[in-house]
DNA sequence: GGTATTCATTCCAAAATGGAATGAAGAGAC
DNA sequence: GTCTCTTCATTCCATTTTGGAATGAATACC
């Protein structure tokens, strides 16, 4: 019978049940949608031949017999939590969360935002690792990751953060009292280009209507914080993620000479390998992460 | 956590293969294929981000930090199993099985061979209810049946017990001398009818390669005993399931007058709904069936 | 009477699971 | 040393399980 036990997953949703009373409420806690929930349970009755509640209008009221099943299985499956949560955390240095960043972003968004992380979750050691290529979790001693791109990548689980807005940028001394009036305009001046993102520029270009194999030469740069450094030194224009750019613009450091805010398909994602699904340290870190996100974004026009 | 935690599957796979050191054992254990035990536990070991065995050669040796991990889930599994039947069992009369079974496949097939099934589980009390019409689970008080047909039903499970052999018979008073040289011949006399096999004649005779209205006229009897007596009294020729008639063909009251025993493709079922999956005196019961068809059909050419 | 809320149902898609066949590699017999 | 047997791993394919989104039914509340 071992092999034919009602699953996990079955028995959670019973479990979450019971102890609220309530299909919804079970499903705010375990994250699944209400209809998943209730299709979970019925499918349980039916593979147990037993009815698990009594439906009153909109509610549900636990059937006599299965009320000491709906306790012994709150017992059970927090046993079997812990018990595997034990197996996990063994050999595992308590506690240290390893996440790879792309070094401009850490320096310019994360890290300014990392002491709330610290103090809200106090136990919890981060060990930041500057990256710039892309995170290799099967080759590269990190645990998850904050990477930017269009999340097409196999074998990881992803939680969006944030959508990428760009925005051109350089020295006032560099247009030298030109006026930019359009978008073409700015083809008369160097563009800083990144090396991690090749395409950026052109598929700016081709997103306001214009190709120009111009869109791709000019002085490149790996770390974004050198491409600011140039625009601010009056290099060229760079285009940048705009919220690693704030501080310049508010400085006046760095002009926006053309356009604004352009939304790319590209995002801000938190990426982890199927093991860190379970690691509470990680989820905490992503949940933190999205909750700054979300702040974020709701002070920023 | 406790919604992302490993199926009971996955868990039952890794615990029978740590107990026995071995997948191939597990997988015999749990009735399930070698090589999806092996998947199961890979994926364990991905889902956990831990390693639970290492491969020395055609061994698996459990990790160190897996050993009170397989100790702790034995236990769990046993207890959750116990929650489970006890759930189940609770206002189900223990060891009360309601079996719904043709009434001549019953009083000529099965209740001679039941003493064998009483004496190995004396603890089961089985309820032969005698159905001609099709089971229905959800509306009848039954919990397992033995049904003949197709096996093209909806919403059950079946386990196959043995092919439908049928042979025509009748008394031998009935021929008065003639001979029966071909199918046609046959024609010459009443075809006894089944209610519930409508066609059975028809279905023959189109074997042979023989299309006749005459295949559905004749007498109509629902139980298949008193088809039998019909054709004993020399009423007509009935068509039967040839396990149902040995006794009379043994002792002479009938004869085949033409041809042997066909194979159709109806086949004896035992059925049962999917609450009754992990029900031990269910499953129980058809085991033994199977071993009783598979001991007959030995002996039988 | 209208709105809000909760559980159930339907449609659709993705993920998980399992069987069958086959491959790799070592153990054992001769 | 060679051949056969055995066990675990992998691939291919199909089925089952699971879950989200949308919607419906029915009651509670205002």
């Amino acid at each position: 019978m071992r092999r034919t036990l009602p699953s996990t997953s079955s028995l959670a949703c019973f479990e979450a049940t019971f102890r609220h009373r309530s299909v919804t409420r079970a499903a705010e806690e375990l994250n699944m949608t209400q209809s998943a929930v209730s299709r979970r349970i019925q499918s349980l009755e039916e593979l147990l031949g037993k009815s698990l509640f009594r439906r009153e209008n909109r509610q549900l009221i636990p059937d006599i017999a299965a009320i000491q099943y709906g306790k012994d299985l709150g017992r059970l499956l927090g046993e079997l939590e812990a018990v595997t949560t034990r197996f996990i955390s063994q050999g595992h240095e308590l506690g240290l969360l390893t996440v790879a960043v792309p070094p401009t972003l850490a320096s310019r968004w994360l890290i300014p935002r990392l002491n709330d992380f610290i103090t809200k979750h106090s136990h919890i050691d981060l060990n930041l690792v500057s990256k710039i290529k892309r995170f290799d979790f099967d080759n590269e001693d990190i645990d998850v990751a904050v990477y930017l791109g269009d999340g097409n990548w196999p074998d990881v689980h992803l939680q969006p953060l944030m959508s990428d807005f760009v925005v051109p940028v350089c020295a006032p001394s560099l247009l030298n009292g030109q006026e930019i009036k359009t978008a073409k305009d700015l083809l008369k001046f160097p563009l800083i280009q990144h090396t991690t993102r090749p395409l950026l520029w052109k598929n700016w270009f081709t997103e306001l209507g214009i190709e120009t194999a111009k869109a791709t030469s000019g002085p490149k740069f790996e770390f974004h914080s050198h491409a600011i450094g140039a625009a601010t030194s009056g290099i060229g224009i760079a285009l940048m993620s705009d919220l690693v750019v704030q501080r310049e613009i508010n400085s006046g450091d760095l002009i926006i000479p053309f356009g604004g805010r352009t939304k790319f398909e590209d995002g801000y994602f938190f990426v982890y390998p199927p093991k860190m699904k379970n690691d509470v340290n990680a989820q905490t870190f992503g949940f933190w992460l999205q909750q700054q996100c979300a702040s974020f974004l709701a002070t920023t026009p």
